[in-house]
DNA sequence: AAATGAACCAACCGCATCGAT
DNA sequence: GATCGATGCGGTTGGTTCATT
C-alpha cells in the first residue's frame, strides 16, 4: 500500500530535544483546545515539530497526571510480574501503573530490571532460569529428571494459560471501554474467544489444554515409578480440566514466580547479593526434588499466581460495573464477556 | 584534572492497526 | 474489499550525566 510516511520530512521541521518554550506552547495550546489531531497541532500551536513529535513529548513528559522519580519496589514488582505474563507490551503493562508512561517502563526494564534478573541466572525474556544458571538445572537422572520434565511440561502448561488468561482480560478491558463510547472493535476479543491466538504465544487455547493433559498424564507416569514425583493427579486433573490457573507449580528452579513474587522485592541493588544466594539456595533445593520443601513453594506460587490475577482482577473490576466480582474471579466465567460476542 | 566507559533517558523511526471512504 | 490517512506501539539511537581509572 503506497503510504505517506506519517511525518513528511518537511524542510525546517525541528528534531531533538524540546526546549521550555516549545513545552509552553505545546501546554498552553491543549490546555486551550486539547489535542485534536496531531497532524495539524504544531501549525496551529505555532510549533515547528511534527505531530508525532508533539503527541510523544505530551504523553511521555507533559501530561501532567505523569508521576516521575524513582520506581517504588512495589511498582518494580508489578512490572516484572506483568512483563512475565504479558511480554513487551508496554503500552499493556502501563495500563496497570497508573502515572507511568509505557516508555519509561520500558526504560526501566531494559535500564534495570533486565540486568537484574539476568544477573540473577534467570531469561528476561522467558522469566525462566537459564539453562547455564550457576545454580540449577543441568545434573538430573532418572526418576528426578523425568519429574522435572514433567514439572516443565505443567509449568510451560500453567504459564500459557495464565498468559492467555491476563490477554483476554485485557481484551475484555478494551472492549468495554470501546462500549462505554463507539461501537465494539472485534479483532481481539475474537481471537481471545475462538482461538485465542496470542501474539506473544506459540500456543492456541486449545493447546494450552492439551499440554495439561500431558503434563497430568506424564506425572501419573511418574508418581507411580518413584517417590520422586511429587505432583498430585488431583492437581493436574484440576488444571487439565482448565479451571484451576494458580494451581501448585512442580518444579520451583522452573518456576519464575517463586523468585519474581519474593525474590525481586529486594532484590532491587542493596539487596542483589542476597538475592543471588536466595536463587541458589532454592535452586538447589528443587534439585534435591524434597517434598516439604516443594509444599511450601507450592504455596508461594499459588500466592504469586492469585497476585497477577487479583492484580488483573482488580484493573478489570475498577474499569467495568458490568461485570460481577464473580465473574472475573471464576474461571468458568473467565472468557464470558468476551465469547459472548459470538 | 582528564580520559574513558557505563548508565540513563528523551526522542526518533518504522511498522502495525484502526477507522473512514 | 481495497485504499488511505492518522495514531499507537515497540525497538533503537544518540546525547547527557555519572562513576571509575
Amino acid at each position: 500500500m503506497g503510504r505517506s510516511p506519517c511525518c513528511e520530512k518537511e524542510a525546517g521541521l525541528k528534531k531533538g530535544p524540546w526546549t521550555p518554550e516549545e513545552d509552553q506552547k505545546l501546554l498552553a495550546f491543549i490546555d486551550q483546545h486539547g489535542h485534536g489531531c496531531w497532524r495539524s497541532l504544531p501549525a496551529k500551536a505555532g510549533l515547528r515539530r511534527c505531530g508525532k513529535s508533539c503527541r510523544l513529548r505530551w504523553t511521555n513528559y507533559l501530561r501532567p497526571d505523569i508521576k516521575r522519580g524513582k520506581f517504588t519496589v512495589q511498582e518494580e514488582q508489578t512490572i516484572i510480574q506483568l512483563h512475565a505474563l504479558l511480554g513487551n507490551r508496554w503500552s499493556a503493562i502501563a495500563t496497570h501503573l497508573p502515572k507511568r508512561t509505557d516508555n519509561e517502563i520500558k526504560n526501566y526494564w531494559n535500564t534495570h530490571l533486565k540486568k537484574r534478573l539476568a544477573k540473577m541466572g534467570i531469561d528476561p525474556v522467558t522469566h525462566k532460569p537459564r539453562a547455564d544458571a550457576p545454580a540449577g538445572a543441568a545434573s538430573s537422572s532418572g526418576g528426578a529428571a523425568r519429574y522435572r520434565a514433567a514439572a516443565h511440561l505443567s509449568h510451560t502448561a500453567q504459564w500459557e494459560s495464565a498468559r492467555l488468561e491476563a490477554e483476554a482480560r485485557l481484551a475484555c478491558e478494551a472492549k468495554l471501554r470501546a462500549l462505554a463510547s463507539p461501537p465494539p472493535p472485534p479483532a481481539p476479543a475474537a481471537a481471545a474467544a475462538s482461538g485465542l491466538e496470542s501474539p506473544t504465544s506459540t500456543l492456541s487455547f486449545s493447546e494450552s489444554a492439551q499440554l495439561f493433559a500431558a503434563a497430568g498424564a506424564a506425572a501419573s507416569d511418574d508418581a507411580a515409578r518413584g517417590p520422586a514425583a511429587v505432583l498430585t493427579p488431583r492437581s493436574y486433573g484440576e488444571a487439565a480440566a482448565f479451571g484451576e490457573h494458580h494451581r501448585l507449580w512442580g518444579d520451583a528452579a522452573a518456576a519464575p514466580g517463586l523468585f519474581l513474587a519474593g525474590v525481586l522485592l529486594d532484590c532491587s541493588a542493596a539487596a542483589g547479593a542476597e538475592a543471588e544466594q536466595r536463587f541458589a539456595a532454592a535452586s538447589t533445593a528443587a534439585e534435591a526434588g524434597v517434598g516439604e520443601q516443594q509444599e511450601q513453594e507450592d504455596e508461594e506460587d499459588k500466592g504469586y499466581w492469585s497476585s497477577i490475577l487479583n492484580m488483573v482482577n482488580s484493573s478489570m473490576s475498577s474499569s467495568s460495573s458490568s461485570l460481577t466480582s464473580e465473574a472475573v474471579t471464576d474461571p468458568a466465567m473467565m472468557y464470558l464477556p468476551a465469547a459472548a460476542e459470538f
